[in-house]
DNA sequence: GCGATATTTAACCAAAAAGTTATTTAACGA
DNA sequence: TCGTTAAATAACTTTTTGGTTAAATATCGC
């Protein structure tokens, strides 16, 4: 919970059903309702979790009557997008992605086996 | 706390300290010693911060003597940039940058308006 | 085997997250 | 103005996080 900006967008990236709002948000506005409708959740929690979002500046509201409709915002997105550039050149060569790959089929394997 | 892949991933780098960590290991491998050096906590601070990373499978870390050298993994930061992918094309068009940009300014003239 | 070094674990604490129910606010429509 | 609907806030609870200090574990060098 530090207030920094990537930390404060990692954090509220970091639930699934603020996410699931996020992907939501792609197909346009939405009213708290609407976006509430799929969770089996209360109201208030849907609301804490637009809050987060909004104070992420991964949302934002308007006022349409009684209505608060929800429009996504990707520029802490973006910021994220640009923190990661550092970390690109670690898998985007082939042979990384190689390396990567054995590793993981060791790492399966190995754990598969300490579960039996 | 959610405990599916990408919660676990952006949970553990909503702390800038885990985020220094994993930049540091971009120079290659560290003792934990070495990694803590530059912090002002204690050790089991940091041990606990690199377990985060471990369980999030950003780090892995193996054995040589008494120490333990932590290296960098970066699939689950290839998973969030999978994730991203959705997103991409609300920021990548010019034309959304311009439009960000006019609503950001925007936002800012009204919030200073609200603070007088 | 013994002392030193590197690291983890245990036990604890304060603050924050994520949910609840009950209450309040805001705006509509008749 | 009154009842209804949409949403936010208040007050509270439980669990998790991120830190602490003190104790335990593991491995070296001798």
């Amino acid at each position: 919970m530090p207030n920094d900006r990537l930390s404060t967008t990692f954090a509220a990236l970091a639930d699934p059903t603020r996410r699931a709002i996020l992907a939501r948000l792609t197909a346009g506005e939405a009213t708290v309702s609407e976006l509430a409708e799929p969770f089996e959740m209360s109201m208030p929690a849907v609301s804490k979790h637009l809050k987060v979002l909004e104070r992420a500046g991964l949302i934002e509201r308007g006022r349409q009557a009684q209505w608060r409709p929800c429009r996504l915002e990707t520029a802490p997105l973006r910021e994220i997008d640009d923190w990661l550039e550092r970390y690109r050149r670690f898998w985007e060569a082939s042979f990384d992605r190689l390396d990567a790959y054995l590793k993981n089929l060791q790492r399966e394997e190995n754990s598969s086996v300490r579960k039996k």
